[in-house]
DNA sequence: GATCTAACTACACTTTTGTATAGCCAGGTC
DNA sequence: GACCTGGCTATACAAAAGTGTAGTTAGATC
């Protein structure tokens, strides 16, 4: 039942002794933390690259999906590339940089879990990898080849890490 | 750059010709999909347990904070669990129930996502084998064992899937 | 130069997420 | 039985995210 955390080691053991400044997982949900952003990331996935494409398969509004896809496009998920369809003139559509790539674990990992807990018995969607059609899953491994399980994931403070210096006090 | 999407496979490869109703996607995003659920769910992995200490860690107003536990705990993700520190009443704290902890690949893909591309040079965190201090990664993997790229990733129909009859139609 | 089309904006609005401050309440101890 | 404490609610707002309908625009073709 009341499963156990990860193992915080060193000073991150006591957790009123520290802040989460810094963390890596706000800066993200900053970028593509709603509904409308990771719907638009899985549609990348999908292989849809035109703004109506988007908007309809969403199913979100248009003023939706074109503030979505410029705050991913600023951001450096996406990125425009002109296209022309015969008879028609030049427009931009949206491609997945490298950066929007690898959002991919996060789209699928989530994809799952809704796969497992969320639907009945069968889920309407299987990732195989396409090769050879077996399924594929998300995994926490280390670079010693073990799969990692949460008791057993440690967190750590990064000796290398430097606070960013504070934005010199403008004003007295 | 504009990198290629995953292989969608037999009638899914005309992204006209299909919708995407009954998405794990958009589901695990009506439980999970606010930042402040996702950032519970952060704590909870680091082992925050009680209503105070999500408020301040996190940094959210107490109303937020009860409100998405309540919500987390009615979708299964959380479970109140009765403690007693000496010299104080009985009172409820909250711990991650399996369904809770299977989302740690999401959090932590976020996270190091953000490590990746969001944090300068190197990040706050670490997060390693407790066992051996080896790092740890979030990675896509077939059953084959192989490592999985977007490129070679196949999404077909799951020919099991049935789709749930829909809700009655209540007067005419 | 009128027309077509996909990308995109404007306007008016609703819902959800969130903030800030304050106060309630149950069941322990003193 | 007064008091303390941590979980939780009340009230009043602010700020995103999102809906729906309609209109604008740029550069092709006809």
């Amino acid at each position: 039942m009341g499963s156990m955390p990860a193992v915080m080691e060193g000073l991150l053991a006591d957790l009123g002794s520290w802040k989460t400044d810094h963390c890596s997982l706000v800066k993200a949900l900053e970028i593509v933390g709603t509904r409308s952003t990771l719907l638009i990331l899985r549609e990348a996935y999908y292989g849809t690259t035109r703004f109506t494409g988007f908007a309809q398969r969403i199913g979100i509004t248009e003023r939706i999906a074109a503030r979505q896809l410029r705050h991913l496009t600023e951001a450096g998920l996406l990125a425009k590339r002109p296209y022309r369809d015969e008879g028609g003139r030049t427009r931009d559509e949206y491609v997945l940089t490298d950066m929007g790539r690898d959002l991919l674990p996060v789209i699928l990992a989530l994809m799952q879990w809704g796969d497992k807990y969320l639907q009945g018995e069968h889920s309407p969607l299987l990732y195989v990898e396409h090769d050879t059609g077996s399924p594929v899953h998300v995994e926490l491994r280390s670079d010693t080849g073990n799969k990692v399980e949460l008791e057993n994931l440690g967190v750590r403070l990064n000796p290398d890490w430097r606070r960013p210096k504070p934005a010199a006090d403008v004003g007295d």
